[in-house]
DNA sequence: GCCATGGTGGACCGCTTGGTCCAGTTGGTG
DNA sequence: CACCAACTGGACCAAGCGGTCCACCATGGC
């Protein structure tokens, strides 16, 4: 489950081990900050403090370096997903959550940190594709989960489907965060996540 | 309305206006095969047979030759979109369209030809990036034209917010794409499309 | 028929890119 | 403490990139 078979070498050392995480960390920064396509490996080995031969000892080239650089970025952010929304229980606070996702991105005009690199890297780095598909099923499940309880809670009707209104709710978060970065105006994403949330609300009990 | 200030000079004779088209012609093709990454400007040289100093001759920079062949690949889109969207006059229209849209996207694995420019260009070719959002507006407005034309046949109560529903369909549309085109699996885009015409449809006279 | 202007061909340039190679250092184990 | 695998540094390379330059061709108004 670790990882594909591309991997050069996987480090033995303590020293190793540190110098790689140091390699994902700083490219996972760099990608985070400027996209998949305007990070080098030589950005990345400048801002590791690493040498061009210390790349290639831990990957065995720049889709295998971008695939885990990727992978450690989803899983910062879903790490932040889960801390927000993994104690959702009450309809309320599913409001109370996508209304301060929502208020964060009417202040800080930029895209999903996932949604983004899902269309960089989808067509062009399958391992990466599959770790940024994963994230969105995690995202999904996180939503789905809540509901659930929002539902065994007795908030919403027996009928209310959690996994299709998860699907929704994130289809709606990413489609509302595309438009309102290409129109640099967060007002598409607050309508698309109200109408996403009007949809679970009409299965209220 | 042509064009920003950045185009170095507009064709003054037939031909010269024939070479210009070509060159956008291929260069929005290669664009929409491959991406805005993926394309240089000797790939959009041979493609067009044309020579390096013709491409510099009628844009600036890549980044003018990019929004042009933006420019125009969206227009294309916004062609076939009015075509199948421009007549829509009863819900059940609405849903046969969509309905076709989610069935194309069934067979053809695929990104939308608009979300995917606009990640690749949203922060790095401002030119660009109005032409795609000035894309969306156009697109946002035929569903809400639509939707108006169906409420104003009294198939919708009066309180139904073309504009609103509109956002938020077209926000399902492009969250839905771009979670199938991830997963590789069109049941995102279909569960999304699906809660938006559902959103519309309570509304219903 | 001349000639200015617009259009064209393609060699050329400096730079960055992903990737290779090998000599040297480090560090855990027998 | 010796050894060997793991690790490191960085020079080096070919290919591809965006962009420049200049000599040459086409054409329509005088």
């Amino acid at each position: 489950m670790s990882d594909g078979p591309k991997t050069s070498s996987e480090p033995r050392t303590t020293r190793g081990r540190a110098t790689r995480a140091r390699i994902v960390e700083r490219a996972a920064e760099l990608i985070a900050a400027h996209g998949v396509d305007a990070t080098s490996m030589d950005d990345v080995r400048a801002a590791a403090g690493a040498s061009k031969s210390q790349l290639y000892h831990y990957f065995s080239d720049r889709d295998d370096l971008v695939e885990a650089a990727v992978a450690r970025r989803c899983a910062l952010v879903l790490d932040e997903l889960t801390r927000t929304l993994g104690a959702v229980t009450t309809l309320a606070e599913l409001e109370r959550v996508l209304g301060e996702f929502v208020a964060f991105y009417e202040q800080h005009t930029m895209g999903c940190p996932i949604g983004t690199l899902a269309s960089a890297v989808a067509d062009r780095n399958e391992g990466a594709r599959l770790r940024v598909a994963a994230a969105f099923d995690a995202w999904e499940r996180l939503f789905a989960d809540g509901i659930q309880r929002i539902r065994e809670r007795g908030e919403l009707r027996a009928e209310a489907p959690p996994q299709t209104l998860a699907t929704a709710l994130l289809a709606s978060i990413e489609g509302g965060l595309l438009l309102s970065q290409t129109r640099r105006n967060a007002a598409s994403l607050r309508i698309a996540v109200d109408a996403a949330l009007r949809q679970i609300r009409a299965f209220a009990a």
